[in-house]
DNA sequence: CTAATTTCTTGATATTTATCAAGAGCCAAT
DNA sequence: ATTGGCTCTTGATAAATATCAAGAAATTAG
């Protein structure tokens, strides 16, 4: 029951058919939302099986932190995979003098240290909370069970990490071949949302400038 | 056959166990080698089954491309996955005033556009040989095979494309938190080999700056 | 081997971005 | 409402990197 409002299942699409990747949305994603995951499903397997999706919902399991607390610490295991409903997370790396921003996760989007989730090493990431944030949570162990209970699960999950991996292909083709002033209006331009939403010093670090940069290009585009 | 030399097939690790992943080796590869995959499968499967290797092996047939020549041109869809046996491969983007190099493949190496291979979209890459290339390639049809007679077979590459995903990750994150010079030392550091055989324009590019300032750190470096 | 072409280097200069420092604005807790 | 702590902005300056132009070195083609 839990995830059905988001998984928005739809009866239509009879035949099993390949699924379409999304229109490419360089740099607007990362982690791949629910409702995404969903449509891949749905493409997938043509029509969902409704017991297929209690179940894999009934594995989620509602939880929440607070702002400021930690999802995930850099050295420690992860072991869960997360779905945020309501929210904002932010994933860093505190290095000697500073902290650096790889990415802020909204509600929509899961979240975790694919890295450590999958091959069970140390987080490279912290992930906190910058708001109070609610989360439909998995662990490893439910995680491993929906593959061996659902047999096409591997393949479709191997689609979902390629989309991920595209994105992050195109992120670095970003920082090859744009300036930090078209950068900001890159991710402005797909992200406006989150400029209310979080401290822009984040939002700054993690397109690969100072805040002080951020401020001043930002300037630039009000006026 | 085909494959078999470097499959370097061991029937050691009788048991079947979770597949650790490589030392976390910042920015040094991106796809991944054939050695890697195998060392995967070994870990994954356990024991390899030979049959299994030799139907993998089968599928793939040897092909070459001439110095200049494309493997692949951006805007047609990719429909062959090759594993470099000799040879170097850039991959590149052209823009209205210059190309911009995403990344060299070299030896060792698998090499397609994973999004166009995978969801037969328009290849954003343009993908040329740097010196003639000896391949074996699969089509897609015939690696579409490989899950359908391999059960485990996309669990194995989804763990497989995590491992490039996490590469990218940490391609990101150099970019985030390392300056052009930094970034070239670390190269340096893991492809020293690649400096004499490629023009250095397109190390320069891959790594995000022009050859004028790779110049300038490079006899920085030198002295 | 030689000529043509491409690649690399170097210098001068411009532009972009970072750093440092100070103050202003904004929130949140008391 | 007031205080304290973040966060953001702004200015002055420094450092990093890009651009443009020319020539040197290396490579390739004939």
């Amino acid at each position: 029951m839990l995830l059905l409002h988001h998984l928005q299942i739809k009866n239509e699409n009879n035949n099993k058919k390949q699924p379409k990747p999304l229109p490419h949305s360089h740099l607007n994603h990362y982690y791949c939302t629910m409702s995404e995951l969903i449509t891949y499903i749905q493409s997938y397997f043509g029509v969902v099986q409704e017991k297929d999706v209690e179940l894999i919902a009934s594995l989620f399991k509602k939880t929440s932190i607070k702002k400021g607390e930690y999802f995930l610490k850099s050295g420690k295991n992860s072991n869960q995979l997360s779905f945020i409903q309501e929210g904002l997370l932010r994933i860093f790396v505190a290095t000697e003098d500073k902290e650096i921003t790889q990415w802020i996760s909204t509600k929509g989007y899961f979240v975790t240290d694919l890295s450590s989730f999958v091959f069970q090493t140390p987080s490279r990431w912290n992930i906190q909370a910058l708001s109070d944030t609610e989360l439909y949570t998995i662990n490893r162990d439910d995680y491993t069970k929906i593959g061996q209970l659902i047999p096409a699960w591997h393949e479709l999950e191997k689609l979902f990490i390629v989309r991920c991996f595209i994105i992050l292909e195109d992120r670095i083709f970003s920082h090859l071949s744009m300036t930090a002033e078209e950068r900001y209006q890159f991710f402005f331009a797909h992200n406006k949302e989150l400029f209310n939403q979080v401290p822009l010093q984040y939002i700054a670090s993690m397109l690969g400038m100072t805040p002080e940069t951020f401020s001043r290009i930002r300037k630039k585009q009000l006026s």
